[in-house]
DNA sequence: CTGTATAGATCTACACTGTAGAGCATGCCA
DNA sequence: TGGCATGCTCTACAGTGTAGATCTATACAG
């Protein structure tokens, strides 16, 4: 396992083969088989092993404002340090014990923060979902901005100019602090979190339907 | 690109090989290079055409809240269609003129909301971020929840037991209606944004919201 | 009508993938 | 000493993306 990912580190997720691993610990590919099962059980104890070595959640003492942030930021840094966990992720059910463990610690957080019980293991995939998907985006390219250079908008679009994108330009053009956004990002949800610890309310509006 | 996304959609996303397309489209692989040069392009150029046939955004006449909810259901529909869109789109960047033309949608909809510009294109993301997410834990296995059966987070945890999971209990072990979570997160997501219409505010102080 | 240029498809080949199946060596227990 | 299980190795197969060279059919100049 250490092997994979010090291979996945170093030169990319794609360079995770079962012969490179094998060589890698000095035996061959073959022998992998009877320890790991197959190819995905590999890149499945993969990210068991990173969620593992996620440092235990911070002390109970800590208002949970600080323990979710803190968590959020460890899952940010894992997949900074790590840029091939975040896709693996999206493919691991979170049930299984050392996601648990942390997700734990983030309902713990929610329930301290007056959450209602109904609502907070969907207020945890709420954030946690948020959280991995900035990473995915951050390492698999979505948010790749390509710098000042707004090319790619102001090519032209067959419905017509982007109006909103003409009036948000300098905003555009600027280049991006993406560990400021984050933490904007983190701010907001825990207003959201604040937000649900007065009961619910029912919603108003119709809505037009979704397309099939 | 038709060939590919049909593959893609009857076989599953690692049917999509290039002997594939090309038997499909009745030519050799290698035919295929001059146009759509390499396996990464083509996977490119499938996400592309979907978002192109995403519905043109919503008349300008509904109110900004029902385009938002219109836009973000279509785009968990289009992931629900075709499981395989929402982890390539993670690797796109959401600069491309397809995907901008939907962007611009979801700035409008802030802006008219009342978001201040230098806060819309962060939301925008923070929005699409979440969305593309969702679609993705969904549809690559994270959000399996494996039924009524507990057993995954009840297996014991080498740091003691998950209190929080504990006390959850009766909330997790019911079965789950992922639309209904769909549409409270998007609710709650519109909270996030109506809150932001309000000048924004240096400090993190938590106000009740007073009545529209 | 002929000759040639050119765009596009094809064929072959290479290095590589995950893994099934058979064979082989070593250590433990009777 | 024999039997046996465990763990490794070897070979092989069907598949991958794609580089390079070759072939073919079409369009146009004379």
């Amino acid at each position: 396992m250490a092997a994979a990912i010090d291979l996945a580190d170093k030169r990319g997720l794609d360079a995770v083969s079962m012969r490179a691993v094998a060589d890698r610990v000095g035996v061959t590919p073959m022998a992998l088989y009877p320890h790991v099962g197959s190819k995905a059980a590999l890149l499945d104890g993969m990210v068991t092993a990173i969620l593992r070595e996620l440092k235990p959640p911070p002390p109970t003492e800590a208002t949970w404002q600080n323990r979710l942030v803190y968590l959020a930021r460890a899952g940010r840094a894992m997949s900074r340090r790590r840029p091939w966990v975040a896709m693996l992720m999206f493919s691991r059910p979170s049930i299984e014990p050392d996601a648990a463990r942390v997700t734990d610690a983030i309902y713990q957080a929610l329930l301290d923060a007056g959450v209602p019980d109904a609502e907070v293991p969907r207020l945890e995939r709420l954030v946690s979902t948020f959280v991995l998907g900035y990473g995915a985006s951050e390492s698999a390219g979505r948010f790749a901005s390509g710098g000042p250079d707004p090319r790619g908008w102001r090519g032209q679009v067959p419905g017509g100019p982007l109006a909103a994108h003409e009036r948000l330009t300098p905003r555009l053009t600027s280049r991006h602090d993406w560990d400021q956004e984050f933490e904007a990002d983190l701010a907001d949800l825990q207003l959201l979190i604040e937000a649900k610890t007065r009961p619910p309310r029912a919603s108003a509006g119709s809505e037009p339907a979704p397309p099939s």
